[in-house]
RNA sequence: GUCUCCAUCGUCUAGUGGUUAGGACACCGGGUUUUCAUCCCGGCAACACGGGUUCGACUCCCGUUGGAGAUGCCA
């Protein structure tokens, strides 16, 4: 039998981290078995529904790059795959069940139920006050006129029972279970408990990936199966992802919609890393895995069963990794958008912006954690950094008058210094350095201010190169005389 | 409240009765280096607690504590 999985999101808010994280493993499971994955939408809920969030779902794989085999996008063998045009489907089973005395018509307004529910101190409670009412005794009801639900006969005794792939064996007395739950809505839509249980049986699923939060729905999922007389799938709970206080993850702990990571500057080969190893792992040795690799490494065995906590700083490194990895084209291409939509580059022509960035790619490459940083990382290399404090020219250990002294004898070695090789420039320097009896940092290290207007940048000579030389004579000669005047009044 | 699940360094985790409890991120030192970063080397740091079972428990059982999820005509 061919393992089908599948994906089932609801169009009701953008694609969140630890749902995706949930496509992975389900996309990751099925590659590593040969099966099959399946994308559906689960729309049942009209009044949360966006559209926004349905093409947010698609935005986000196109992105991350990796599909479904079958989808309301592709199609397949078993569609629609959209739940809103399966409604015949669901309205068919919950009659069937209606029929055979599994489940019933009830007709309760919501302020009775609300009234129920504050008398039973949030514990459920439902009194199932239709379940074997005569018809004599619904006929008032139904001349209520309001839209009937169908609700489910959940057993009052005995227990049910949850074999799990990574949490084993789980049971529950059914008197411990929600009492008849909606299966049909009164607006004629299925509950998700319906839905996903008619589907996964239509379509054929193998094996349901999902997290840990729909445990306490699978006894019910369960009793379902075997009211229809169907076979379930084998159940694999996925341990949560939550934020560092342990909570679910949620917008104060950072970025949690995918294509905000976008926007922050990740490559989707660090998020997908990163998410294959919340909740799973190898051995204890290796982190680093491409898509294709975790394609045939992916084993349901090792995943884990606490909650893990989403952390951005290893998420940090594994994209610094990748991008220290990436191609100089490829980084080009990734890091363009970046640097164009940066406040560092308004007002500089396209071609200019692409210019500076293909001769500062092998500069930075390094030193970037996220692409949105690059903006940041050459700023210096489209306006002249005039906000700087003067003295931080000034080395440790030398004085203003010193640095005025040395930065003169450095500005004939500026004449043609971008058009030099590193090689050369350092030669120079090194040489003019030792003449000087001083350190090499404290030749540099003020042309550094004066060129990037920064302590910390790129390396000097490349930084130069992108700045050019007219405009770095320019920059130095500017910031030599406000250190000069410096000098001056702070002797 | 009730039900269910979970529990190894700060974090992600390896470990399946006998290990100096391993790796990675972060952090702290050191080296390379024109700053930063990269890279290399080193360090800090954990089996929640209490009972059992056993010759022997991080590993098995029970309890406690702590955490999470659910308790919807949302998924």
């Amino acid at each position: 039998m061919t393992v089908r999985v599948r994906y089932a999101p609801s169009p009701t808010g953008l694609q969140h981290i630890g749902s995706v994280r949930t496509a992975l493993f389900n996309y990751l499971f099925a590659r590593a078995h040969a099966g099959v994955f399946v994308l559906r939408i689960e729309d049942t809920d009209r009044d949360r529904y966006s559209a926004d969030a349905l093409q947010d779902i698609y935005d986000t794989f196109d992105w991350l790059g990796f599909r479904w085999d079958e989808g309301p996008d592709c199609g397949g063998e078993f569609g629609p795959y959209i739940q809103s045009e399966r409604a015949e489907h669901y309205t068919r089973y919950a009659q069937h069940l209606v029929d055979a005395g599994h489940a019933y018509y009830a007709y309760d307004t919501q302020e009775e139920l609300a009234a129920q529910r504050e008398a039973a101190d949030g514990r459920g409670g439902y009194d199932r006050r239709f379940r074997d009412m005569s018809e004599a005794d619904l006929a008032p009801y139904r001349d209520r006129g309001i839209d009937p639900v169908i609700r489910f006969k959940s057993p009052m005794d005995g227990t049910t029972t949850l074999t799990d792939i990574v949490l084993g064996s789980m049971s529950w007395e059914n008197t411990d279970l929600p009492a008849d739950p909606i299966l049909v809505k009164s607006d004629g839509m299925p509950t998700y408990h319906l839905a996903n249980v008619v589907d996964d049986h239509l379509m054929e699923i193998t094996h349901i990936l999902r997290a840990q939060e729909w445990i306490p729905s699978a006894p019910l999922h369960l009793q379902l199966y075997d009211r229809f007389g169907w076979t379930p799938p084998q159940y694999c709970h996925l341990p949560m992802v939550v934020g560092e206080d342990g909570q679910k993850l949620s917008k104060r702990h950072g970025a949690t919609r995918v294509l905000e990571f976008r926007e922050r500057g990740y490559l989707p080969e660090a998020i997908i890393n990163y998410l294959a190893r919340v909740g799973w792992s190898y051995d204890d040795k290796r982190e680093l895995f491409t898509l294709t690799e975790l394609e045939s490494l992916f084993a349901a065995e090792k995943i884990s069963k606490s909650p893990a906590v989403f952390d951005y700083q290893k998420l940090d490194w594994l994209n610094g990794h990748y991008i220290r990895e990436a191609t100089d084209e490829r980084l080009f291409d990734a890091l363009l958008p970046y640097l164009r939509s940066s406040a560092a580059t308004t007002g500089v022509g396209d071609d200019a912006v692409a210019d500076t960035l293909r001769a500062a790619v092998p500069l930075v490459r390094e030193r970037l954690k996220t692409l949105g940083e690059i903006g940041e990382a050459i700023g210096f290399a489209f306006s002249r950094p005039d906000g700087f404090d003067i003295t931080e020219m000034v080395p440790k250990k030398l004085s203003a008058a010193e640095t005025v002294a040395l930065v003169e004898k450095v500005v004939p070695l500026l004449d043609g210094i971008a058009e030099r090789s590193d090689e050369e420039n350092e030669a120079l320097f090194r040489e003019t350095a030792e003449r000087l009896d001083t350190k090499l940092g404290n030749l540099l290290m003020p042309l550094r201010i004066a060129v990037t207007g920064s302590r910390v940048s790129p390396p000097l000579f490349g930084s130069i190169r992108l700045v050019g030389t007219d405009e770095t004579q320019a920059r130095v000669t500017r910031a030599l005389d406000r250190l000069r005047a410096y000098s001056a009044t702070n002797p």
